[in-house]
DNA sequence: AACACATTTCCTGTTT
DNA sequence: TAAACAGGAAATGTGT
């Protein structure tokens, strides 16, 4: 029984990709897009009624979520009645939309600059600011992207450092780029930059892999046997294709 | 306070 | 033999 086998990790790894990883990109570059949306009224309690469509618009847009596939007249209303909703009364109102909503609101209550940063890794690889995004393009969302807001699932961490290649020193490969398999180089690496993100220095790889042989079930990674430290995302992993649907 | 969810921790056994 | 893989069971942390 080894005691500490694994502690000595290239400094590099870790210096490369530090406590901010996917989140540091993302404030600055939807602060410059958000900012162009809701510049002027960044107040949500003060939006009027038409404010708070576009601000639902928006959302909806960025999630490349169909703006009918939710009863829009729901919110009819004013900022101040949009901010006196809870999470439930969003649900009630969007459905499992409404999740999305609530978070959004609820950043922007709080003064948030930026309140998605979803595929952000992929949206500053686009022109996101070129000023042409926003004229009157009904379709424009930088990426394809899971509806989810903040990246902060296991899975999705992964995903993240195999889409950032210059922030990936070797840690995850692909295998199989279209068919979403892919290998861990460092697995050990892997998971002490996890164990960082989630402020737990026990991080192990035996720990994290427990952690991914439960998503079999969810279908978020499907199984690939006889292959050691290769896994595959599955239907329900989303934003990890070049081209989503 | 209670509850759901997503791990985290630990463990025993099997496979590569 | 060491490192992975398999899952069960229970503990934990976070957010609603």
């Amino acid at each position: 029984m080894s005691i500490t086998p694994f502690v000595s990790l290239e400094s590099p790894v870790t210096a490369t990709w530090g406590p901010a990883n996917s989140f540091h990109d993302g404030p600055l570059v939807m602060s410059s897009y958000t900012s162009r949306l809701w510049s002027q009224d960044s107040q949500p309690q003060f939006w009027s009624k038409y404010q708070v469509w576009e601000w639902l618009q928006q959302v909806m847009d960025i999630h490349q979520i169909d703006a009918s596939s939710i009863p829009l007249q729901n919110f009819d209303m004013d900022g101040h009645q949009l901010c006196s909703l809870n999470y439930h009364d969003f649900i009630r109102a969007a459905g499992s939309v409404g999740h999305i909503l609530y978070n959004s609101i609820t950043e922007l209550k709080s003064g948030g600059q930026y309140h998605v940063d979803i595929g952000q890794l992929e949206i500053k690889h686009e022109k996101v600011y070129d000023p042409l995004v926003h004229t009157h393009a009904p379709n424009v969302s930088p990426t394809p992207s899971s509806p989810d807001p903040r990246g902060t699932h296991l899975w999705e961490f992964i995903r993240d450092i195999l889409l950032n290649p210059e922030r990936n020193p070797g840690l995850i490969k692909w295998e199989d780029r279209t068919e979403g398999v892919f290998r861990f180089l460092k697995s050990e690496a892997v998971a002490q930059l996890w164990g960082k993100k989630k402020n737990n220095s026990s991080m192990t790889y035996e720990k994290l892999s427990r952690a991914m042989r439960y998503y079999y079930k969810r279908e978020i990674l499907d199984r690939v046997d006889g292959r050691r430290l290769v896994y595959k995302f599955g239907r329900n992993a989303r934003g990890w294709r070049e081209t989503e649907k």
